[in-house]
DNA sequence: CCGGTCTACTGTATCGGTAAAGACGAGAGG
DNA sequence: CCTCTCGTCTTTACCGATACAGTAGACCGG
């Protein structure tokens, strides 16, 4: 390998005698030369050492980086510890790389809450993003091509979710139909629902779903705060609930983590799950099968969601006059396991 | 906003009066211009909508795009669901972020196993590779600085691994210094650890730290074989280990999952933890302080090992001749929590 | 009044490719 | 024999910036 200065396609093109753009294509499109000659300048590539058209040159030619940036506002360490947030990331990824892209992660530093790319890239998934107005704005302005997942949707841009509000009614009506009355519900402080429309439209909609199913029921329930991803507190509002003279019979969980308190607590308490105690949790992540007892959830369909959120973006990428923005409301489906049963007997 | 045509540095130079060059001053180095007229420029720009220098004609005249590969070979979505690796990813891209760049996740398709990015990025940091003579051929022709994470180190290139042979010692040695002599370990199968050289120089090195305390005192350790993040089989190779009739009085784990699996077998055939049987994880990750009882572990400083990767490939990106390149292995630390204690007496 | 040093801009030459249309010899069809 | 079409390259014209070496006027001491 001679090591001396760059080598580019004008000097493999200098070497085999024929010009740059034949060199160009004999990289890019090789139906373009004849398959001698394309042999020819591919050897004298590797002899030279050229390792194929430098990607940044290409993507200022050709309008295309092939990457596509994924924007999480929130500490990114925590959303991935989120197993079903990791998951989605993988399924991105995934499904980008089979279309020979792949996946920029756009975190914002502590300092500065709004993301500035100054990285190259051809389109914008959103997906976890406080205030996603301000976050989006340069977005915008460049003109790139947006998709929002698990977002309340923007006006114009495709938005990709889950039917939220469907799943925890299934949930609910799943404790219901097994005779619960007194149902507690650990979810995070309202407070922080209202206050950012990210994450916690999800919450908010979960809200909304139990509500249809307990409130034509005369049931009122029994609400608890947990902390996102802290355990500890989560815990502490769990025992609490679980302490209450007039303690629930069955827990509705925003996540399956919370549900993993409940359990923790029900067996602090000498409480059995499901005999003594019905637990629901929601997302059906990895815990959930693992847990002692395996959750009963509620399951989204995450790597269809990554694979839909990356098809709308590549389709607004090739063909940005296309089609009216689409808006995929994905269903949730209720796993049955061993966490719920028929409340105790009075 | 003006929608006509791209908007571009040179539309508004023209705007303004100016030469191009002073447009891109007044974006990129602001000491270069009198303020006034920078005002002007970025007024005059506002008003164009344009949106700032194009990042990737600035990554080719700059030769450089702000953007490190992360090169993943496993399964992506099964390496984020393992907490340490997301939080590793997460450090790499807080870390990232703070020096204005990001991270752009390199995995391969599930047909092709080679990763061939056709993404521009500075330098690629390599994390989970199983055999990286082959991956790395490309990014090292390309002369792409590379630095490698937990795994073999390479020659000539960087290498950030985290102690691991030290830390199973601190687990073997918690547990034999509490009396255990019956000890059982729960690891991946051997052959696993021969064939490929990546994760699992992790795992095989976690076997010699192990013996390094064991063997001295003639302790033969009984082996399990769990199978990497698959739950089930975890499980029963812990509950085949546990019905043993010589069953262990203490069992070192692979990872904090395994170890997991360890407490629901021992919790399904009516075994105490600590009381009947002591169990050491390793990771310390978040699975960890939430089981119960809340597990022994080895901790390692992943936002440090991330932070230190980082540092070594901006070192190698920003000056390429620089020192020779660091091998840096980091401490790992027992953790003492209640999955373990004495022997109960024979 | 002149050289010297600044500050504030401008000019020119890339960076390493790609797209699209042009040129040219060869075989096909009339 | 002449034109037409093809398959193969080549030409020309960017893509949208940045680096670096000027250059012109301002200020300054002698």
């Amino acid at each position: 390998m001679s090591w001396m200065g760059k080598v580019t396609l004008q000097s493999v093109a200098d070497r085999v005698g024929v010009s740059r753009m034949t060199v160009s294509n004999a990289f890019s499109r090789p139906d373009q030369l004849s398959s001698a000659l394309r042999d020819r300048i591919l050897s004298a590539a590797e002899e030279l050492g050229y390792s194929g058209p430098d990607p940044a040159a290409r993507a200022l030619a050709r309008g295309r980086t092939g990457s596509v940036g994924l924007l999480i506002t929130d500490r990114l360490s925590a959303v991935i510890a989120d197993a079903l947030a990791g998951e989605f990331i993988a399924a991105v990824s995934d499904e980008l790389a089979r279309q020979g892209m792949a996946v920029t992660l756009l975190a914002p530093t502590e300092t500065d809450g709004v993301v500035e790319a100054e990285v190259a890239m051809d389109g914008l998934l959103v997906y976890i993003c406080g205030s996603p107005d301000d976050q989006l704005a340069w977005a915008r302005r460049r003109g790139l091509p947006i998709v929002t997942i698990d977002q309340r949707p923007i006006d114009g841009l495709p938005s990709i979710k889950v039917d939220d509000r469907t799943g925890a009614r299934l949930g609910a009506e799943h404790l219901t139909g097994l005779g619960h009355r007194r149902i507690g519900i650990l979810t995070v402080a309202q407070e922080e629902i209202e206050d950012r429309d990210d994450v916690h439209v999800t919450a908010a909609e979960r809200h909304l779903g139990w509500h249809d199913v307990l409130d034509p029921l005369g049931i009122e329930p029994l609400m608890a705060e947990g902390v996102y991803l802290a355990s500890a507190p989560t815990y502490a509002a769990a025992r609490a609930l679980l302490e209450r003279p007039d303690r629930p019979t069955g827990v509705l969980c925003l996540s399956d983590a919370f549900a993993v308190e409940v359990l923790h607590a029900a067996t602090d308490l000498g409480l059995g799950v499901p005999e003594d105690l019905s637990v629901v949790g929601y997302d059906d992540s990895r815990v959930a099968a693992t847990s002692r007892p395996p959750l009963t959830t509620i399951r989204q369909d995450v790597v269809a969601k990554g694979r839909l959120a990356v098809a709308a973006l590549v389709r607004a990428i090739n063909d940005p006059e296309s089609a009216p923005p689409e808006r995929v409301v994905l269903p949730a489906e209720l796993v049955v396991r061993e966490s719920t049963a028929p409340p105790p007997a009075e």
